[in-house]
RNA sequence: GCGCCUCUAGCUCAAUGGCAGAGCAGUGGACUCUUAAUCCAUUGGUUCUGGGUUCGAAUCCCAGGGGGCGCACCA
């Protein structure tokens, strides 16, 4: 599109012509002495303080009680003598009663210059009109910012995803259910701190930079610095200098934190996503399982009044009970074929192309079983569910089950088909702990890229001694997902990876 | 990365091989109680881009670009 700033004059419509006729606004505004663009501007009431504070004021009432409002311009009613206004804040609107004869002649000129978009403040009295609308009966109107741009229509608002994402400032103006979904993520977040910080936890904030990506299984981004002349990774997990911290004697962290792993984009997948990461010492997977909970359940009745939500049509209260079932007791009854992972690899094979598994050649038991709950069990999951047990060989930071040593002890909490939580008793045997990074190693220079390396400096912080420790992931845009109820990560997350525009 | 779908005015959408249109927004006019105000008039187009087929392409074909969905990878 053409929009850059046009020199000579169009004529008509458009967006070029639009553009050039509110710049016009401007200069004429300059022209006069005034400032378009005021440095400031002190309000009394929000829009809904208005409406909380006078909302059951009787039809055709006038009060005297002034009130210092601004806003968004969203929608314009001119009768002639008489414009009603819109009025928009982040959360809420309400209606200007602009009357020439109140405003007096010369503001009323003014204001009739006005632009859907542009921002307000407004002094005046508060009234409700002879059909019951609350409004501000006005006698001044400040430009506090002029649009340049007009806005999309206010009741269709945007369509195009594309254009919703980029321009998600355009999204949030016009679209009250971006807005209501952003203020559920924050709302949830803050939650999140608030529970932590009742149970003693400390918030930290470690590296994102990382010379070697460890704690998940994922490919990483590659970066470089400039002055020390070396590559770096962005980090894939917070996990392991969250354990340093442990053996650092803080007990009970957390890091609220962005990590990145160079995979491709989903509904449910962002190169760039959210993740709430706490460790506690003296715990096991089975606290963690507790506070997941706790977690989860609070911030809902936080951010939304109810712990009741909708789970694709059917609705479920998150304060009930959530089964813990064994990952291969949950294949066992999804195939009617009992798995473990101490099975042969022959058997395991047969059964996981019985389900439409691309089998990897290099895949291990555990890794097939993974597969095979993936294929078979994991789409019927709609209520929150711990799932646990899961082979040790996918798990190389986790402890073996302490009655199977096949099977770790780490839980993962499903919603709805997706993964929201993962968690474990962390593995603090040095010696055991390097045995594991090795096969990691051994994998990766096999070629399975997503595996991890050796980790020398986590090793030699473990030969300090962790104390036994609980530890937990949340994914925070897929929970913000389930308590928004919406369907793709994109519309929980302000500014999602898009190709560049053009 | 592969497959399918999609892209038309600032926004929301029509036009299915035969004159590119409507609603909203904008512009001009009327209106002092509107509620997506209403009424009259009216401006506005690189139909994503580049090729091709055809007397004629928004429409059919090819290539490219953006997005969506599915698969793969993964949380």
């Amino acid at each position: 599109m053409n929009d850059g700033p046009g020199t000579d004059e169009p004529t008509g419509s458009g967006l070029a012509a639009e553009r050039a006729r509110r710049t016009a606004h401007v200069e004429d505004l300059r022209g006069d002495g005034a400032e378009p663009y005021p440095y400031r501007f002190d309000r009394t009431h929000t829009l809904n303080d208005v409406r909380r504070q006078w909302g059951d004021v009787d039809s055709g009432t006038e009060t005297d009680d002034e009130v210092t409002v601004a806003g968004r311009i969203l929608l314009w009613r001119d009768t002639g003598k008489l414009i009603f206004v819109t009025v928009g804040d982040r959360r809420g609107e309400l209606q200007l009663f602009i009357s020439k004869a109140v405003i007096g002649d010369e503001a009323f000129v003014a204001a009739k210059r006005l632009d859907l978009g542009d921002l307000i403040g407004v002094h005046g009295t508060v009234m409700t009109t002879r059909a019951g609308e609350l409004s501000v009966r006005t006698d001044r109107i400040d430009l506090l910012a002029k649009a340049l741009r007009p806005l999309p229509d206010k009741w269709k608002g945007l369509t195009d995803t594309d254009t919703r994402f980029r321009q998600r400032y355009t999204d949030l103006i016009v679209n009250a259910e971006a807005r209501r979904t952003f203020e559920i993520r924050h709302e949830m977040v803050a939650s999140f701190r608030r529970t932590l910080a009742g149970l003693d936890f400390v918030e930290v904030e470690t590296p994102v930079l990382h010379v070697n990506a460890g704690g998940a299984l994922a490919r990483p981004f590659v970066t470089h610095h400039n002055t020390l002349d070396m590559d770096l990774h962005l980090r894939i997990a917070i996990e392991l200098h969250l354990k340093r911290l442990i053996v650092g004697g803080l007990e009970r962290v957390y890091e609220i934190g962005r990590v990145f792993r160079n995979e491709g984009t989903s509904p449910r997948h962002n190169p760039e996503f959210s993740i709430l990461e706490l460790y506690q010492a003296y715990g096991d997977h089975t606290e963690m399982m507790d506070i997941t909970q706790r977690l989860i359940v609070t911030a809902a009745q936080e951010a939304l009044g109810t712990t009741q939500i909708d789970i694709s049509g059917e609705g479920v209260d998150l304060a009930d009970e959530w089964p813990r079932r064994r990952m291969i007791d949950l294949v066992a009854e999804a195939t009617g074929v009992e798995v473990h992972p101490s099975q042969p690899l022959d058997v395991l094979r047969e059964l996981a192309g019985r389900h439409g598994v691309a089998v990897q050649p290099a895949s291990s038991t555990g890794k097939l079983i993974e597969e095979i709950f993936e294929a078979t069990a994991e789409s019927s999951i709609k209520r929150p569910t711990f799932v646990t047990g899961h082979p040790l060989d996918i798990s190389p930071l986790a402890r073996a089950d302490r009655d199977d040593p096949a099977l770790a002890e780490r839980f993962e909490l499903f919603v709805d088909a997706r993964e929201i939580a993962n968690g474990y008793s962390e593995l603090n045997d040095p010696v055991e702990q390097r045995t594991r990074f090795e096969a990691e190693q051994r994998l990766r220079d096999a070629g399975d890229a997503d595996r991890g390396t050796i980790d020398e400096d986590y090793l030699r912080a473990l030969e300090f001694g962790m104390p036994p420790t609980g530890g937990l992931g949340v994914g925070i845009d897929r929970l913000a997902m389930l308590l928004a109820g919406v369907d793709t990560i994109k519309e929980v997350i302000l500014f999602p990876t898009l190709r560049p525009e053009q």
